[in-house]
DNA sequence: TTGTACGCGTTATCAT
DNA sequence: ATGATAACGCGTACAA
């Protein structure tokens, strides 16, 4: 009960002497006004500086403009990049995004998803294809749109779009063997914290495995700021005893050039002495002193496309339940052909990247 | 008019045998009612899986939950470490917030308040202090809680919570000339883009005026990459005819470290021939090889006081209008002592050190 | 301490 | 093409 401040629905019709529902319809652009008519309500719509009360409507209608995107954290180049792609498509579709942090925690996401629902939320976006089990259940039985992005699965909650983690860290596995890499270690956070940097280290070991080396080394490291991360996290790693690792995969490019940064400080020879390869393939490489190896990874595309099939499946259209999105190995200064046979491998190179690509354009799918 | 999903506090009124009243009361945790009687609601709200339908809520009282936050991008370590101090003390409040990116762009910022006011938003959060007028006029006379971060002036619309720039930019001013920089260089983003980056130049230049030198030249890159524009006007500051500067201040790390690396890739030696300066104190720069000199400001505190300042401010408390946080001068490997008397220069230093703190402790205010 | 009646601004339904 | 009326779910004001 607050003092009328702003112009309502009722007064424009009481100002053009038509009943409220018709300053509804000619609002909303729906049938069943005459253009004349529709022509002026606008008009004064105009004039009186008419508002829509949001509140009102969603009330009204049980559906509101607010789009809840939950993401694990800012601090990543790869959300804002894949918020950046959404933004335009959901902003000109009408939707309004309430963004929520979940900092990886399930439950949180999951309280936070609930709380949308209390908003009569339009849709939903979320990280990942893991969440807590009852929100999975509950989001399908409410069949509301929801699109998991950055991760793929055969059954999403409802529809998602994103890379096949497992296959890049495969891929990024294959170029290192070829170029025959055998000491292998990653760096990466605590386990079960990135899903992703879990199935890309699956992956990794997956071709390792297959290539017959069985061991590898995993450094996990629990700081915020990855170029710290990756930094403590080499360090650690080139502490240990036994053999040191001849080439070094992490989580990220922020994390990797932490690292490169640390082998630098040691005057450890990169990529002579020890490889480094990334994730991401960031802006960030495009001005480093030396172009690290990485996987690029479509963010802002991802963001795109994700954010068009999810206005797609609101406005009631059919769209691919999953959507995967290739990576590209993107070879830099920070590996190169190494081991007794360098040589060799060196030419079995040459033949290999004509055959695959291997330089720029080897991709996943 | 949708069928009916939720229970509603009628239907807890109706199995507890209470009005609907009685039950929003209990709900809300306001006073008028007995506790046996708030504990059996509470219970069976528990039981019946109720959740408030916000929308109505807001409807009704006029006023909801939801915090608008309006930021340039979220492509820097500004905004999300702002965003990230803000988080916790607005989700303990019982806030959403809902996030819009303006892209440094006044008139989208205005158009998304609007939409926010549709929303009955309990109160805005905007980046700067420098809005579109009518925007401004319209907050104020709606008496919305508004909090004004990152920058501060002395007649906020609202309340604000920042650093002063002017000051942060001649205290850097005033640390490059006692090293003995004379030939100045910015590199920026175009101008207007951002104030606070405007605001440190000026104040960059107000103190080498003082010291005498009238001429500094600067550079504007428009790139989104903050390491690729660091890197790109740098490489266009030194392509320049004339004579080379000594000095280059940078608007963040990101964009000093691009230059550094151009620096490096020249075989330019730092900070011998030529001086970095940087703006933010990043985590970033405690990784780097080499520490950039640079100017740390408080930002999750910053996030942190704005917040709640803000929820102070809403809820009926008396705020501080205006609020400055100190910035630090924060010295690092890529300025020293430089130019003729470099070594005499590095005496006067000793002292200064000793009277202003100049290594690590200068700090404004 | 509890209940009644009404209003919030809009949309949905069914008339005309 | 337009209008009357009833929701939507909750909070406010006042009465009991």
């Amino acid at each position: 009960m607050t003092r009328k401040i702003n112009v309502g629905i009722k007064d424009i019709g009481r100002a053009v002497g038509v009943s409220m529902m018709t300053v509804s319809r000619a609002l909303r652009g729906v049938e069943g006004v005459s253009p004349a008519m529709r022509a002026e309500i606008l008009r004064m719509a105009e004039v009186m500086d008419y508002r829509p009360n949001r509140t009102a409507r969603s009330l009204a209608s049980a559906r509101s403009s607010l789009i809840g995107i939950s993401i694990p954290t800012l601090f990543s180049d790869v959300f804002p990049e894949i918020l950046d792609g959404m933004r335009a498509t959901l902003s000109h579709a009408g939707f309004d995004t309430v963004i929520d942090t979940t900092d990886y925690d399930r439950s949180r996401e999951a309280a936070w998803v609930e709380r949308m629902l209390d908003w009569n939320a339009a849709g939903l976006v979320l990280s990942g294809i893991d969440h807590a089990p009852e929100m999975r259940d509950h989001l399908r039985a409410l069949q509301i749109p929801t699109l998991e992005i950055w991760d793929v699965c055969d059954d999403p909650i409802d529809i998602c779009v994103g890379v096949d983690h497992h296959a890049a860290g495969e891929m990024l596995g294959r170029h290192l063997i070829a170029y025959g890499y055998r000491r292998p270690a990653f760096v990466s956070v605590p386990e079960g914290r990135d899903r992703r940097a879990d199935k890309r280290l699956a992956g990794l070991r997956a071709s390792f495995d297959a290539a017959g080396v069985a061991e590898m080394m995993v450094e996990r490291v629990d700081r915020r700021a990855a170029f710290v991360a990756g930094a403590v996290g080499t360090e650690d790693l080139l502490n240990r005893p036994g053999p040191r690792p001849d080439v070094i995969a992490y989580l990220n490019d922020h994390m990797a050039f932490g690292g490169l940064s640390v082998c630098e400080r040691l005057a450890l020879p990169v990529p002579q002495a020890v490889g480094i390869a990334g994730f991401n393939g960031l802006e960030l490489n495009t001005v480093l002193p030396r172009p690290i190896t990485t996987v690029r990874t479509p963010l802002n595309a991802m963001g795109v496309t994700g954010a068009r099939n999810l206005v797609a499946r609101m406005n009631g259209a059919v769209v691919a339940r999953s959507m995967v999105l290739p990576t590209l190995m993107q070879d830099g200064d920070t590996t190169c052909a190494v081991g007794a046979s360098a040589g060799r491998q060196n030419e079995q190179l040459g033949n290999a990247s004509l055959r695959h690509g291997l330089r720029g354009d080897k991709r996943t799918d």
